[in-house]
DNA sequence: GCCCAGGGATGCG
DNA sequence: CGCATCCATGGG
């Protein structure tokens, strides 16, 4: 899509390709702030600040570059929303979160933050996350930076359930404990196929954990997360009552290909958003 | 008190 | 394998 750079900001004139508001709730990120036309946006030890105005959006940020491609501005969503709009099941979906782009997040963080999601709520998910940042992150002045693995390495289990992280703790713990920066540095060089079985071989992590892992923190688009509210979609969708997570997973992504995680998008902020169940 | 939240681990057949 | 059960915690 176009946008412009003027000195520290990033300008954005189609306001139908980028709306922050849908962007920051539909699930894909836990670090940010709203409020009223302005938002702030974290991610590692970086933030943004996003101003909305009538006719264009304005990223206020020291790391242009980053938020560039954190934003994924290259990407041009109106091929993509047509080709949804398309099939029944999305049509009302996609109308009603146009603005919604995936970001390309940090795999560490979303590694941590979504074992952290894992059977929890978006509320206490941010509570959980923005301690952990306070307790082990760098102090960056006006906020606190996502730990590095290092800097959870000292962390306890008791420091997690310190943080509200209940039986969480104990898996995180684990997993922090047996990764390396060896393997984050390594995955981007595996196979989908392999990243998903590393991913699903550490504590906390199973299907759709990993698939949230790898669709905002390795940037892999065929990608389904099947949670609660999907598969509540799911059934409303297909008029049945199945809870069995692996086939829905598989008949979505099959039904979305390329484009199942934007898919998986629009149905989750919708139907979340509308309360439909 | 009950149900639910962006599920996963474990054990059992 | 498929399936059932348990798991901390807080809000509605």
């Amino acid at each position: 899509m176009k946008y412009k750079v003027e000195k520290n900001k990033i300008i954005i004139e189609d306001l139908m390709q980028f709306n922050i508001v849908q962007i920051l709730e539909c699930g894909q990120i836990f670090r940010f702030q709203i409020d009223g036309d302005c938002a702030v946006v974290f991610s590692v030890d970086k933030c943004a600040k996003i101003k909305t105005c009538q006719d264009r959006v304005e990223i206020e940020t020291e790391d242009i570059e980053y938020f560039i491609n954190f934003f994924d501005l290259q990407t041009d969503y109106n091929q993509i929303k047509t080709t949804l709009k398309k099939d029944v099941f999305l049509s009302n979906a996609v109308d009603y979160g146009y603005g919604i782009r995936i970001l390309k997040n940090n795999f560490f963080e979303m590694l941590v933050s979504f074992i952290i999601s894992a059977n929890n709520n978006i509320y206490r998910i941010k509570k959980s996350i923005q301690y952990l940042c306070e307790k082990f992150g760098s102090n960056k002045g006006e906020y606190f930076a996502f730990p590095t693995l290092q800097e959870l390495k000292k962390a306890t289990v008791q420091d997690y359930k310190n943080v509200g992280l209940g039986y969480r703790a104990e898996q995180l713990y684990s997993t922090i404990k047996n990764l390396t920066n060896n393997d984050i540095d390594n995955i981007v060089n595996l196979s989908t196929e392999e990243q998903f079985k590393f991913l699903v071989s550490l504590k906390g992590v199973g299907e759709k954990v990993a698939n949230c892992v790898m669709l905002f923190g390795l940037g892999v688009m065929n990608s389904f997360p099947v949670d609660t509210w999907i598969n509540k979609v799911y059934n409303k969708l297909t008029n049945s009552i199945s809870t069995d997570r692996k086939k829905i997973t598989k008949e979505l992504t099959a039904r979305y290909g390329d484009l199942s995680g934007y898919a998986q998008q629009y149905f989750f902020y919708y139907f979340r958003e509308n309360k439909i169940s």
